[in-house]
DNA sequence: TTGATAATGAAAACCATTTTCACTAAGCAT
DNA sequence: ATGCTTAGTGAAAATGGTTTTCATTATCAA
């Protein structure tokens, strides 16, 4: 059923039908079918850019299609991680968060998460000045250690600007 | 019992009794007691550089005490982790990876995670070179942000050689 | 339209982590 | 040293996010 990683894509190109045609060719591309609960849970990383997680998207998806569960969500989840279509993030909560991978942005992420509240931050507007940097990071770890990378995720563990006062009033 | 995150540190020097005393100076200042279990805990992580499960610790300290359990691991290490003495990571395979924080390399891991045999390489030898980098980022980022770094983590997500390869076959 | 089978959903299983609670031991006061 | 207070501990149970099972449904190539 799951097919290997490591599939051919097509061309990185909206085509016909935008998005969602897109996406359609991935997954038939990939021998995939491109049901419901898949356009469903597309669409609905595709409405926002803050980082789902799991029971996120279900409960959002759950508002359209009540019949999806709470499995396909997961299920799909993984699949869309395995195509390289959505991006699965942990920031030590016990849940992982999900993100679609949009071209607009340069694959990496940039994230602030308090120690304290667990308020997570989104800083990629940060890392986008970055960008030249980070590629040739990854060349110089692509040589040394033969690792070929798709994704990257830089986080800052600290203090909030509102838990860090309450520190500071501690002391 | 659990004090609060923020607590003054003392010195941040070995002191006589080397690392144990040191240790035990920290607990004692934070109020807490230097008992035997969080000892073998923290020797355990001492004595490797590699990122440890919770049950990877318990079976280590198992060897030598076969009367700590688990639930004490997992207090420890949450104490210790509040306590900035270690760090706490997920690399996304369902358990944290626990390191001792040590004064010798600059508070920054940088990891490279395989998505397909799941592999952690440990590329902090790498991310040496870009301390100063990184001293600026986190500047940047406290101004921005109003957030006070304590920790930072780079991990790159892709294939690492070994997998790389099979990938190319599959072709 | 139809048939093969990939995909789905509900319920159960899983498993890392946390909580509960009765018991133990660290370390201060005596 | 000795006893006392209470932080710390361990075993077992609970929790909760995620995965598996399995019977049913829906996709899509022919």
């Amino acid at each position: 059923m799951q097919q290997s990683y490591s599939k051919r894509m097509p061309p990185r190109r909206p085509g016909p039908g935008g998005a969602k045609g897109w996406w359609r060719g991935r997954f038939k591309g990939c021998g995939y079918r491109f049901t419901v609960p898949r356009q469903v849970i597309l669409d609905t990383l595709n409405r926002t850019s803050k980082h789902l997680s799991a029971e996120d998207i279900y409960l959002a998806v759950h508002r359209t299609c009540p019949n999806i569960g709470l499995t396909t969500v997961y299920r799909t989840l993984e699949l869309l991680v395995q195509m390289g279509l959505v991006f699965k993030f942990d920031f030590g909560d016990g849940r992982a968060r999900y993100e679609l991978s949009r071209e607009t942005h340069p694959r990496g992420h940039c994230y602030l998460v308090c120690i304290n509240c667990r308020r997570v931050i989104n800083a990629d507007d940060f890392r986008e000045k970055e960008t030249e940097r980070i590629k040739q990071i990854e060349e110089t770890i692509a040589k040394r250690y033969n690792f070929r990378v798709r994704n990257q995720i830089t986080q800052f563990y600290g203090l909030c600007g509102k838990c860090s006062q309450e520190r500071t009033e501690d002391e």
